[in-house]
DNA sequence: CCTATGTCCGTAAACGATTTAGAAATGGAT
DNA sequence: ATCCATTTCTAAATCGTTTACGGACATAGG
């Protein structure tokens, strides 16, 4: 049942009947009624692909999702962020279409996806510091909003991006409150600009105190994992000072940190203190009520929410002036954390 | 530049610099060359809107995943599967359209898609027993593939899938060799499909060897998530008489496990054996190069692949016979096992 | 020489909606 | 009755491709 065949059933024009349904003034109230009710009897959809074409519009979004080729790994956040992001989209009839690229492909990836009018604008995950696809996509005049910031951009441009150092500065802050001295991170990738704004976080926090960041205990894990937090939690005990502390990324590393702890008859919270960043991960709850770690926490859902909300705005109103989104992490106390021992 | 701008610059009609570029053979090879080359000279891309309507396929595949909105958790497995099949999309022009909806939700959702014309077809993830979906998209005559199987759909129908009921049963096999007699099940939500396949496979090991499964052991957690695995694993621990062993639905169930494990002072392995399945996850490995847990391992990246490659095909000729594909689990040893204690 | 067969290319009509321009009907005001 | 504005609707163009059909030309066969 296409528009012209419910026209016909109604005996009007097809270009009253598109008004009718899509609102426009300029019809009797009387007829739009009488539209709607047949529309809905016989079921009638509007085709997509016809709209599209017609407005010129994609009615849809891309998220491009970097996949790196060494470790074939999918950054574990992403599956939040769109289930933060799907609903938006969702509610104001847009698509999203998901691209999973290897990430030197990914600039080629958006040039295809715009050229070919598939969508309306993309969502940028994952930014690296200096990440060129940020001025790719300005050049190629894409609405895009970045998950995150890239460091030295000189550009201005969309994000939505989480107070990454002020909130490793405040766990710092409050290990070093304990006692702790010999604090350990253990942080992501550090091309990716959010660890290097996470490093930075512990470095001013330990600089505020008139301390050096001890170079043996800094870990850049190349991935986020558990074996890998486990690894480098091994390195910072074994070390002739060994760590009292660990600042971790994510909530896997800091299983494996805990691992680390415990396989030498350690307790975490009152032998060696931890603390993780907490995305918030429907898969990985810290704790039920209680937390179990210590944590700075903000949801990454949230976040694909905001996200998402901007970028339609950005599409519909493209000379507005590139917005920003800072979201702060709430330092929730758990059960990883203590004074620092004797 | 459109078809008809790139046209007029050839001095040729649309219709040839279309077949020229589309490989049909009524045109000149040597104006085939020069089209190609005067379509590459000006960055031509066709576009993407204007060919869905003309051809009729909207050249896209639909992945409608259910969100438990009583837990607001998306399968974590998900990630990994539409990391394989996004690559057969990409390689076949195909757009991958994600639609992240509450459970109840879903069966209208596949019903706009379809008759939007959004998608040629789509993948069911999460099918639990006797999933109405799988009628309903029969009667609506889009083409699916299902990434598991549903007991009780009398229909026959396409899926990929793992061998779930072996793979459990094998993994009991393994521990009752062991001497292993109280095994404690912790299993995904049985509303599922795959969850009671597992559990069937322990059951029939313990039935092949005069053995009747202790109901008090067997754990179906919500979510499988750990917190949910440390929680089953407790109980388990605490009864009159003791698990020996754990066969976990997931390496998160697992972890959680192995933390109830050596929060009592035992050890894994040695004082309780532990068998997980392991979906392979890029962002969950067991382990780097010798596994931590012992698993019935397959992988669902692969799984991802193998589905989208039978749906493209089911596409492309539409009155083909059901296609089935079932993959092996392997059963890999970690180090999570060992004899019961005597 | 005429016809049949191929080869190569163009014309025009789809695809199914939106949207522009304009016509017909209606209602008041003069 | 005339004029103008407003309301309500229609016809036709448009979006950028694909594709059914047909024409021109060359070559081969009778």
């Amino acid at each position: 049942m296409n528009l012209k065949e419910l026209a016909a059933k109604l005996g009007l024009s097809p270009t009253t009947v598109s008004r009718a349904l899509n609102g426009y003034p300029e019809v009797n109230e009387a007829t739009r009624e009488r539209v709607i009710a047949a529309a809905r009897r016989h079921n009638y959809r509007p085709n997509a692909r016809a709209i599209r074409l017609a407005t010129g519009r994609a009615l849809a979004v891309g998220h491009v999702i970097p996949l790196n080729h060494r470790s074939e790994m999918m950054n574990p956040i992403f599956a939040d962020f769109i289930t933060g992001s799907g609903e938006t989209y969702m509610r104001n009839g847009y698509d999203m279409i998901l691209s999973i690229v290897p990430d030197e492909a990914e600039e080629q990836t958006y040039r295809d996806l715009m050229s070919r009018g598939s969508v309306d604008g993309v969502i940028v995950h994952a930014p690296k510091v200096n990440d060129p696809r940020i001025r790719a996509l300005k050049d190629m005049g894409l609405p895009f909003v970045v998950h995150g910031r890239s460091t030295g951009a000189e550009l201005d441009y969309n994000w939505v991006d989480v107070n990454n150092r002020r909130a490793f500065q405040r766990a710092a802050e409050f290990l070093l409150d304990l006692g702790h001295r010999r604090i350990a991170l253990v942080n992501g990738n550090e091309v990716m600009d959010f660890a290097v704004r996470r490093r930075a976080g512990l470095t001013d926090a330990l600089a505020a105190r008139g301390l050096v960041p001890d170079l043996s205990l800094m870990f850049a894990t190349q991935e986020m994992s558990e074996t890998h937090g486990h690894r480098a939690a091994e390195e910072g005990l074994s070390r002739a000072e060994p760590a009292t502390a660990f600042l971790c990324a994510s909530m896997l590393q800091g299983m494996g940190v805990r691992r680390a702890i415990e396989g030498r008859g350690l307790k975490m919270g009152r032998d060696v203190s931890v603390i993780i960043f907490d995305d918030d991960l429907s898969y990985l709850r810290n704790g039920e009520d209680v937390p179990i770690f210590t944590a700075t926490r903000s949801s990454v859902k949230e976040a694909g929410r905001l996200a998402a909300e901007m970028l339609l705005n950005v599409i519909s109103q493209p000379d507005m002036a590139p917005q920003h989104r800072m979201l702060e992490a709430e330092l929730i106390l758990g059960q990883s954390t203590g004074p620092v021992p004797a």
